[in-house]
DNA sequence: CTGAAAGCGCTTACAG
DNA sequence: CTGAAAGCGCTTACAG
């Protein structure tokens, strides 16, 4: 497995780093000077060309590379953005992280990502505390009041994003599912279904406050079409899909289930099923597959996400884009403008739309 | 879209952070006291517990964080480890990234992430010098000697992860395919499979200088069991599938067209397709399933890599899966050797072996 | 057991 | 135009 090579390179040369202090003795100049013309404050200070040559050359033959940390302690601004994350297996929450990375990098700032759980959140809020980061990102289903409070009393700027769940504190960027929806069920009914089922979350929620879920707004949008939802038309699904390397994962027998539950259904099958995630839908498409069922031919599917699996699979699935994304662009910019202009701990929230991206897994109602 | 509330709440109170003079202070001790307590040297330094308590809390109440740029400035040691990948949307990617940060932050360590293009690789180099990064994980496919360089004289660890490439500096841990590609065929032959296609890519590669890619250990072997490979059972794709909200990405089109002249091919199709990623392997499923031939009944498919898209498709996918994580968790170990052991420049490999797993897209061949 | 002092590498008024 | 000096917040010998 490790095949090691034989041991006979040189050692690296331990000079330690190179300091402003080097590079002005080095060009008969004062520290003062150096630091000017380094940050380009030379023609602000008038610094005639000659003397910012010399700073110049004697930085690059040194290979001079200022101590961050150090300028960080002395201004103040460490130029630094946490990421916190609970799970980063997780597809969307990668899209998520970066676009709030090409966002941060933009602006000059560095990023830290840190990973919590329930255990080492209290461990991570320090580090972000201890590091002086200047603003943070929250990506994290955990209760985030501990952090809110010591942002606050710190005040570091704060942007949370997608938990589903309005936040007590600053602004929330998240999805609004209701365009997605109603687009999914418009492109459904146009194509000719009335008996549309779902396949929706068996894990308890947390309280929405106000914010329908996708269930929820299934039923509303059926309900505002006048179309009916028969008992037993919402079937559960909870399968872990989120790590890798557990036992629980690739585990689709409750997402089976719960398709199956649809299919067997006593009123008759629906034409179509509408899943609150894609890994539902896929998991549906294969317990058609196994009965023999075609998609789209005899019944359609629908997800949410839009996964990279979800245009990979056979056939393409159809399904409701989330704007993972822009969700971490929307983020870092709002965390950015914070920075500028203060941060405002009122809750807000920003909610960007989904939508529906039409493929293959949908068609016109068997006749 | 940006739905905001009313702007009533309190702004925020900025009134510094807190130093450990202040805790000092309020203490009515020394500064030193208070580091020594607050840094575990209570014992050593015999201070006694009445006076630890002071410090304790006195910081408690002040709500004192140690300012860790500073500490660093001091120390020397940031406590930092950067990781600079190129695309972070490709899910292996993040895999590794993931198993590098649970073994970084279980060591104490702080990740810092960065991502790099052509055009920003210097300026990222320049960045994590800056920032004094103790060490460094690479996940870039770019010419990665500019920053070998700096981080030499610098005398910075470098670790360098899965480019397909080896390198000229340090510790690179990658994938070793042989074991999957043996596995897969053996499972194929087994399965009564001699007419085996292989989908490689179309992407021009870098030179690999002695490691065997995908293309190669399946070509290699095909001709240790005494299996011949047809002219034009080799084909090729060129998807581009790693990043989102571009033009190329989704284009399933060049998957499509290998999988087609496969089947297509005049001396017979293959009975079993070996691809050299899941992409290609789930779009020749679509392939298929557009000519209706079926999957595992009439052909066989296997992929590489393990997306989750594989477990997801229909029928799960049968794939060599790549220990992503593993990698990251290796790549990340190895260079906490190098802080603690010193860091050993000769060029090394270490390779962990990738293996197969059966799902249901692959079956007896067809009689 | 505790404190005064030096120093990490930087930036920033302030003189001249 | 350039330099001497103070200070950011910390840690670490060194006295006592």
């Amino acid at each position: 497995m490790a095949k090691r090579q034989e041991d006979d390179a040189p050692r690296l040369s331990r000079s330690g780093p190179v300091t402003a202090a080097m590079v002005a003795a080095k060009a008969g100049l004062s520290r003062a000077t150096v630091t000017h013309v380094l940050n380009g404050r030379a023609a602000e200070m008038q610094i005639r060309p000659e003397t910012q040559q010399r700073v110049l050359q004697a930085a690059r033959e040194l290979g001079y590379r200022a101590n961050a940390l150090a300028r960080s302690v002395r201004t103040g601004k460490s130029g630094m953005i946490g990421y916190i994350v609970d799970d980063v297996h997780y597809e969307p929450y990668w899209h998520t992280l970066v676009g709030a990375m090409a966002e941060a990098e933009q602006e000059g700032f560095t990023m830290k990502v840190l990973t919590a759980t329930a255990e080492t959140f209290a461990e991570r809020i320090k580090q972000c505390m201890e590091l002086r980061l200047e603003g943070l990102l929250l990506r994290v289903v955990l209760d985030k009041r501990p952090l809110y409070d010591e942002a606050n009393r710190a005040g570091i700027a704060v942007v949370t994003v997608d938990d589903w769940v309005v936040q007590p504190y600053g602004i929330r960027v998240s999805a609004d599912d209701s365009k997605g929806c109603c687009e999914a069920l418009e492109h459904l009914i146009e194509l000719g279904h009335r008996k549309i089922a779902f396949i929706s979350s068996g894990f308890e929620s947390q309280p929405t406050e106000g914010i329908l879920d996708r269930e929820g707004l299934f039923l509303r949008e059926m309900e505002s079409r006048g179309l009916e939802v028969p008992e037993g038309y919402i079937a559960r699904e909870r399968m872990y899909v989120y790590g890798r390397g557990k036992q629980e994962v690739h585990d689709a027998s409750s997402g089976l289930a719960a398709a199956e539950a649809l299919l067997n259904h006593p009123a008759g099958r629906p034409t179509a099923i509408f899943c609150w995630r894609d890994e539902a839908a896929l998991v549906a498409m294969q317990a058609c597959q196994r009965r023999g069922i075609r998609v789209p031919e005899e019944i359609s599917i629908v997800g949410f996400s839009d996964l990279s699996a979800a245009w990979l699979s056979s056939p393409p699935l159809t399904t409701c884009a989330s704007p993972w994304e822009e969700m971490g662009q929307t983020a870092m910019r709002e965390l950015m403008r914070s920075l500028k202009e203060g941060f405002n701990p009122t809750p807000q929230e920003i909610l960007l739309p989904s939508s529906l991206i039409v493929r293959e897994s949908t068609g016109r109602v068997p006749a």
